[in-house]
DNA sequence: TTTGTTCGTAAGGTTTACTAACAAACGTGA
DNA sequence: TCACGTTTGTTAGTAAACCTTACGAACAAA
C-alpha cells in the first residue's frame, strides 16, 4: 500500500467498549522543540541504485541458480528466477563470452518440445586458492575447485615466524599454491586469526605479531589476483552457511585460541570494531575460574582453549577407571562453561545452529554433551525449542573451505 | 574486478624463501564424491530485480535525504543522493504529486545564481498512530507528526483484561487517537509483548492471553490503514537508533519482564523463531539466585524485573545509613547481574551501543554504575574500548516513538 | 552592462527487461 | 505418415529508468 493510500478513514466496524473499562485520559501537548529523530536510518537506502546495478544482481542470480541447481536450459532458469527466457539469455551470453558459463550440449531426457540445451557454471574453467592461518604450528592451504573440493594442498611450518618473516612465509605459500593450480584461479582466500577489517587490513593478530599489515593488498599487488580476508572464524562460519542453509548461525572455533563467526540474517556479523566473534577472553561464571594470559580468571579461552584441555589432561597420570572419571569431569566442565556463555548469546539472537569446530578428539563427546545440556537448561525451552548444537562435519578444512566461499562469494555474488 | 581478469599470473615479484624454513607437503586429492557446498547462500541474491525496484529505492533514498536533512533545494537533494538534478526532479514531481512533499518557495539567503526552491517532505500532512502495550496496568498509545512529537496522548487502563478483551482495547484505543489525528494518518505501528513474526501475527503472549493473534490485520481490517506490528523491545530500539546513527545497538528493557531488541549491521535481528531479544529467561551466573516463574532459579527477569527489584526494596524498612546502604546493594548486585548476561552478547557481536531502558528511579543510578563496571571487567577491554552502556533518554515514551519510525521505515522507506 | 554561477527543465541517448511473435525440433496420436 | 501441440531459444519492438547535453531564467559581482 502507498502512502496515498493513506487515509484516515472513520473507524468503521468495531464495537467501541463504551466506558466499561478503564479511564480514558487524552490530552494534547503544545508544538515544541527540535526533530527528535535527528537521523532515521531506519528509512534504509543511503546510495543510489542504478539500472546496471540491478544487471549485476540479476546476474547473480543466474550464476547462483546454475551453481546451486546444477546444470540446466536457460528456460529452467528463467522458471526458477522469475526473469523471462529473453533477459536469462541475454544474461548468459554476457556470462559465457566472460567464461564463466558454458554449454553443455543437449539434454537427453525424451520430452516434447525442442530439446534444451545445458548450461552451467564453468566448474572445470577455475580454481580457488584458500589459505588458513588459525593454527598456531602451521600455515597450510589448498587449491579447490568451484564446489569446494581440495584439489592439491599444502602447508609451511610456521617455526614462531612472527611479523615480517610470518607474511614472507604466507606469501610463499600462495605461490606454491598457484603453482600448483591446473586452471584459471578465481580468487585466493584467506582466513587470518585476528581483527580484520573489510578491506583486508589485519588491524591485530598478537600471534602473528601483525598489527595494521594490509594483507589483502599486499597478496594482490604480489599475485595480480583478487584475493579475500577476514577472521578465521568469520571465514569458516560461511563453509557452515554454505553447507546448511540456515540464515544464522554461530560457529565457535576451538584451538590455540577460541573464536567464533557469526551470521545474522543470512549477513556474516563484523561488528562496530570488526572484531565480532571475538568471545575468547569473556569471562565465564561467577565463580572465579583459571588464570588466563590476559590477566584475569575465568576468560573463556582459559577454560576451554585446546592448550589448556590438552594440558589437564596430561596432568592426570592414572589410565584407570578414576583418571576416565577425572578426565571426563575436566570435559564436562569445559563444555558447560561454554553452554554457560553462549546460553545469553543464543537467547539474545534466537540462534537455532550452533556448531562447534575444533578438535573432535576433545570437543565430541563428554563436551559436546555438557555444552548442549548447559545450554538448554540456560535458555528457555519453548523459544529455543529447535536449536541444535552440533559439531562441524568439516574437520579440519573448514576454514579453507569457508575461503572458498569467500571468494565465490565477492567474485560471483553480489558484493 | 570481474572475473575475466582473473587470470593466475606468474608470482611475479616476492622473494620466494628458498627452503630455510619449514616442510612443504603438496599433494593432490581424488575427485570424488558430491558437491560440498550443497547449497551456498552466501551468493546472496534470491529474487529478481526490475527497474522499477531500482526506482523505488532512489524515491525512498530522496525522501530520506529530505527527511534527515530537513527542507533543501532539488540541487542539493541531487548532490547529496549522487542522483542527477534531472532525476531528482523528475523523483520530487512524482512525490509532490502524491502528497509526500511539498514545496516551501525559495531559498532565503543570497548566492548567486538562480535561486533555489526548497522542498521538504510534507511534513504538517501526516501523523502517525503509535500503540505501546508493554506495559502491565495500561495501554498507552499517541500521535505523532513525522518528526517523533507527540501530538496526543490517551491510555486505557488494561484492568488485568486477556484474549479478546485485550484486543477490544488495543481497538478502542487505536478508535479514539485515530479520532484525535488531526490530519491524515500515515499508518499504526504497535509494540506488543511477546512473540511477533514478520506479518504482525503475536505468535505468544502469556501475559496478554494471546496467541497466534493476527494483531496487524485484524486492525487494518477496523482502520483500512497501514498497520506495522513488532515485539516491544524490537519496537524501543528503533526509536534508539533513529536517535544515535550508529548500526549496531542493544537496547535493554526493563518492566514487568525484561527484553532486548536488537539492531545488527543496521538491520533489526528478529531470530529465527521470531523470538530475538527474549533474554528475560536465561540463566545468569553460576552461583544459584532467586526463583523464577518459569520454575528455574537465577534466570535474568528474577534478578532484576521492575517488579522484582521493587519488592525487595519494599522489604528494607529502615530509612537510616544501613537501610540506604542495603537498598544499593541490592541495585549493584542486579546491575552486576545484568553485565554478567551481557559480557558474552557484547562480545560475540562487538557491539559498542548498549542503551538501558526502564523505571530511572531503579536503574539511573547504582545500578547502571555496576552493569557498566560488570561489562568492562568481564569483556576485553581493547576490542571493546569505544563501547558505551547508557540509559535511553526517550523515557517511557520509548516504544511509541520505536512505533513512529517502524510506520515512517515502512510506508516511506524500502520494503 | 557584462560576466559567471546556479537552478530547474527539456531533449535525446543508453541500458535494461519486458511482451509478442516465430522458427526449430521434438513427441503424440490419428 | 503427417498434422498438431509443446518446448526452446531468438528476434523485434516497447516501456521504464537514468544518464548526458543543452538551455533559459534569475541572481551576484565586477
Amino acid at each position: 500500500m502507498t502512502a496515498t493510500d493513506a487515509q484516515r478513514g472513520p473507524v468503521t466496524s468495531e464495537p467501541t467498549p463504551p466506558t466499561q473499562l478503564g479511564a480514558s485520559d487524552l490530552l494534547t501537548v503544545p508544538f515544541a522543540g527540535a526533530p527528535i529523530f535527528t537521523r532515521t536510518r531506519a528509512l534504509r537506502p543511503t546510495s543510489k541504485v542504478l539500472p546496471e546495478h540491478a544487471r549485476s544482481h540479476n546476474r547473480a542470480l543466474v550464476l547462483q541458480t546454475l551453481y546451486t541447481a546444477g546444470a540446466q536450459s536457460r528456460a529452467d532458469v528463467a522458471r526458477e528466477t522469475g526473469l523471462t527466457r529473453v533477459t536469462v539469455s541475454d544474461l548468459v551470453a554476457e556470462l559465457i563470452v566472460e567464461g564463466l558459463v558454458a554449454e553443455l550440449g543437449q539434454r537427453e531426457d525424451a520430452r516434447p518440445g525442442k530439446p534444451a540445451t545445458l548450461i552451467d557454471i564453468a566448474r572445470g574453467a577455475f580454481q580457488i586458492v584458500g589459505i588458513d592461518l588459525s593454527e598456531h604450528e602451521v600455515f597450510r592451504g589448498a587449491v579447490m575447485n568451484l564446489d569446494g573440493r581440495i584439489v592439491a594442498r599444502a602447508e609451511l611450518a610456521r617455526d614462531g615466524a612472527t611479523g615480517e618473516a610470518a607474511y614472507a612465509l604466507v606469501d610463499a605459500l600462495v605461490a606454491q599454491l598457484l603453482a600448483a593450480a591446473t586452471i584459471t584461479v578465481l580468487g585466493i582466500g584467506v582466513g587470518s586469526p585476528g581483527v580484520v577489517d573489510p578491506v583486508g587490513v589485519v588491524r591485530s593478530a598478537p600471534n602473528l605479531g601483525w598489527s595494521d599489515l594490509p594483507l589483502q593488498a599486499r597478496l594482490t599487488g604480489a599475485t595480480s589476483l583478487p584475493v579475500h580476508v577476514a577472521n578465521d572464524a568469520n571465514v569458516a562460519v560461511l563453509a557452515e552457511h554454505g553447507a546448511t542453509d540456515l540464515d544464522d548461525v554461530l560457529l565457535i572455533k576451538i584451538g590455540h585460541g577460541v573464536g567464533a563467526g557469526l551470521i545474522v540474517g543470512g549477513r556474516p556479523v563484523i561488528g562496530g570494531g570488526f572484531a565480532a566473534g571475538e568471545i575468547g577472553h569473556v569471562v565465564v561464571g561467577t565463580d572465579g575460574g583459571p588464570r588466563c594470559a590476559c590477566g584475569r580468571d575465568g576468560c573463556l579461552e582459559a577454560w576451554i582453549s585446546a592448550p589448556r584441555l590438552t594440558a589437564q589432561l596430561a596432568e592426570l597420570d592414572g589410565t584407570d577407571a578414576a583418571g576416565a572419571s577425572a578426565r571426563e569431569e575436566i570435559l564436562r566442565e569445559a563444555g558447560r562453561r561454554l553452554g554457560i556463555v553462549l546460553a545469553p548469546v543464543v537467547g539474545a539472537l534466537n540462534l537455532s545452529e550452533v556448531v562447534l569446530s575444533g578438535p573432535a578428539e576433545l570437543l565430541d563427546g563428554v563436551f559436546h554433551e555438557a555444552a548442549v545440556d548447559t545450554l538448554r537448561k540456560r535458555t528457555m525451552a519453548e523459544i529455543n525449542r529447535d536449536l541444535r548444537l552440533r559439531m562441524s562435519e568439516q574437520a579440519q578444512d573448514i576454514v579453507l573451505r569457508g575461503a572458498a566461499v569467500m571468494v565465490l562469494s565477492g567474485q560471483l555474488g553480489v558484493s
